[in-house]
Parts: C-alpha cells; sequence; structure tokens
DNA sequence: TCGGTGACGAGAA
DNA sequence: ATTCTCGCCACCG
C-alpha cells in the first residue's frame, strides 16, 4: 500500500503490523517474497534513509536496483546514499507510528 | 534445545 | 558523525 514516490522504513512496517520490534522479521519477510508477486519492496528503506544491503550470489552487495526504482519515482538520494526520510515517509498519521 | 545469521533499530561511547 | 553493543523476530542446521 505504500505509495509510489514514498517510502516506509522496517521499523514502521512492524509497528503498523503490531510489533515494533519485529525490524529485522520485516526484512526476513521481504527476502522471502516469490517471484511475481506484485509487492513494492523497493519502497522500504532503513531507519536511516539509506537502502539496506544484501549479499548477492556472488557474495557482493547490490543496492543499485532499489535505487534506480525509487529514483524513477522522484525520490533523490545524496552522494552518500542516503535520501530524506521525513520528506518522502507516508502514513505519519498511523496511530503505530 | 542451542547457537548462528540477517534487506533492523536504538542507545552508549 | 562513527562505531560498537545488545535486543528483537524468524529460520535453519
Amino acid at each position: 500500500m505504500i505509495p509510489p514516490g514514498t517510502v516506509m522504513t522496517y521499523g514502521q512496517i512492524a509497528a503498523m503490523a503490531g510489533n515494533p520490534l519485529a525490524s529485522r522479521a520485516v526484512g526476513y519477510a521481504l527476502r522471502a517474497i516469490p517471484a511475481g508477486m506484485e509487492l513494492p519492496w523497493h519502497r522500504v528503506v532503513n531507519s536511516k534513509g539509506e537502502i539496506s544491503s544484501r549479499r548477492t550470489v556472488q557474495g557482493d552487495y547490490d543496492r543499485s536496483l532499489q535505487r534506480v526504482l525509487l529514483e524513477s519515482e522522484g525520490i533523490v538520494f545524496s552522494d552518500t546514499g542516503i535520501m530524506d526520510l521525513k520528506k518522502y515517509q507516508v502514513f505519519k498519521e498511523h496511530p503505530a507510528l
């Protein structure tokens, strides 16, 4: 439900799901997304506004794809790979947040 | 049951 | 601002 051009953090999603301490489980869930499932996984960033790294089969890290997808929705990243959370985060009025 | 790991997060130094 | 530590949940050997 995260609209294009906006983002949520792992912690916020965990909070809305009922447990603000389960942020790691959110990351685990994203990792387990089946191919073909419609789900805006790229709109989830960490609490600092950066793209969380994951290992590829090669062993190196890949954040480029997620960044490209977000930039294509109008989100701007600093040269250090950080985006302004305050500016792009949604559902600010949700009770759990 | 235990211990290690990970697309996390908050607080301490 | 950076780095480290610890607590969290779920999964796996």
